[in-house]
DNA sequence: GACCTCTGTTGCGTATGTTGCAACGACTGT
DNA sequence: ACAGTCGTTGCAACATACGCAACAGAGGTC
């Protein structure tokens, strides 16, 4: 809707992926040369972009300033951060703790696992609801009305063999999620890893976001997967308590 | 230079701080309610601002992935992650590290110590050079000519009674922190904490960024600090031969 | 060391995109 | 049901941001 915004936009968004040089970033967008110099020179002022030597730019420290101010304007992160970093520490496995955002899913924390397989994922990633299993304990939260009203407005990517394709199949998946109180991701994501996800719940009960272990397929079968449920939802539990929730009235 | 896009930066900062509404942010910027949510419109389909509620806004998911996405792309950040993080585990205090960036100094990595003492730092944030000791020897570290140059250049906000004032005095400090290879803020940026720094080198020697421990002055005084350099000076060698550092020719 | 190329930078006129206005519509709370 | 608040739209006027073309300066090549 605002042209020159758009562009500078597009512009950051480039230039996160790696250090990009005027002319690049000109080609990039499709406009003048003097244009990308102009915007860039706002972002600068706002340290928003930095130069790097005389022919590269790179984010500036407002993109970290900003990100981690706002970062800790999600409660549920700061409430749940100590029990999800014991999980992490006495599992060894990757955690990522994540929010619904606008029909995805939003990594609002992660912690490193220490078996060194790349995860494609980072805090501020968003990945989709049909094949993760945070995305899956997110949506199941909802009522049902709501449910079926995601499942049919989302997209199905196949991911893996594994991927569930079809609203039906979604909603039937949700169900099993909403009953047992945590959700599976059995390699439909990505072929290698296989994740399990539960809510963290807030003061009335309600979800907040949704805590996961992902483990690759080389260390953990899906049974070993499964047993490792019980500490998931031990350390979930202990983030709720800490969002402020109390075992009366709903839970289980 | 670009209206718009400063007005919208401008937005982000706001936003950052806090939620806001439509008439809170045309009240803080000066303009019409129009104006902003049309440059609205635009950060909310690059997801760097979302709605919450129908009546206010918050920062989006593209903040926290392009921040994440480029503070990766600090090299030194991922080779030093470990020696700090071990660093901090093992004494307990809050670990900072930081970079030189256009006449300050900037967080690029944080450890939270154990002691509940409210830091006013974040990754991301940036400080002064002449009150932190970060600062010090980032700017030790370059030839004097520079030194001068940025002694001149900067101000001397007196944050503390300890606070160095003035570019004589700035100066002959940073000789000592050449000499000694390591600096010292003794509560001349926050009146309650006091802290030691020492480089992180590269390659070829060079300085790639400089790590700190910060301690209240009720857990430890002033000779207790000091007895903590060679503790710290032992994790930035550890991390600067993980940043590709080799004791030959430089070095100490 | 001189030439050439490549990239960043400036001034300027024009058209385009952006602005403010005012009226409308949706929602809240009383 | 009413008033007030806040978000949203269409439009016309204007300022702004745009592309152009020419300049400057650094790096590389012969």
């Amino acid at each position: 809707m605002s042209q020159s915004l758009d562009r500078a936009l597009t512009l950051l968004t480039s230039i996160a992926q790696d250090a990009r040089t005027l002319d690049d970033l000109a080609d990039e967008i499709g406009v003048h040369k003097s244009t990308v110099l102009r915007l860039l020179r706002t972002l600068e002022q706002h340290h928003f972009v930095r130069r790097e030597g005389a022919r590269h730019y790179r984010l500036g420290s407002a993109m970290f300033d900003l990100a981690n101010q706002a970062l800790d304007s999600f409660d549920v992160r700061r409430s749940a951060h100590p029990a999800l970093a014991a999980l992490n520490a006495r599992t060894g496995h990757t955690v990522h703790l994540a929010s619904y955002e606008d029909g995805e899913v939003v990594y609002i924390d992660k912690f490193e696992g220490r078996h060194s397989v790349r995860m494609y994922s980072r805090i501020g990633k968003r990945a989709p609801l049909h094949c993760t299993a945070v995305g899956k304990v997110l949506v199941a939260a909802m009522p049902v009305a709501r449910r079926e009203e995601i499942a049919r407005s989302i997209e199905y990517p196949v991911r893996t063999p594994n991927t569930i394709t079809t609203p039906a199949e979604y909603l039937a998946e949700l169900e099993r999620v909403a009953e047992r109180g945590y959700a599976v991701d059995n390699a439909e994501h990505e072929d290698f890893i296989h994740c399990i996800a539960a809510p963290v719940r807030g003061t009335g009960g309600e979800v907040l976001a949704a805590a996961s272990m992902s483990v690759p397929k080389v260390l953990l079968d899906y049974e070993g997967l499964l047993a490792l449920v019980p500490e998931l939802r031990a350390a979930t539990r202990e983030a709720s308590v800490h969002s402020g929730w109390t075992e009366n009235g709903k839970g289980h």
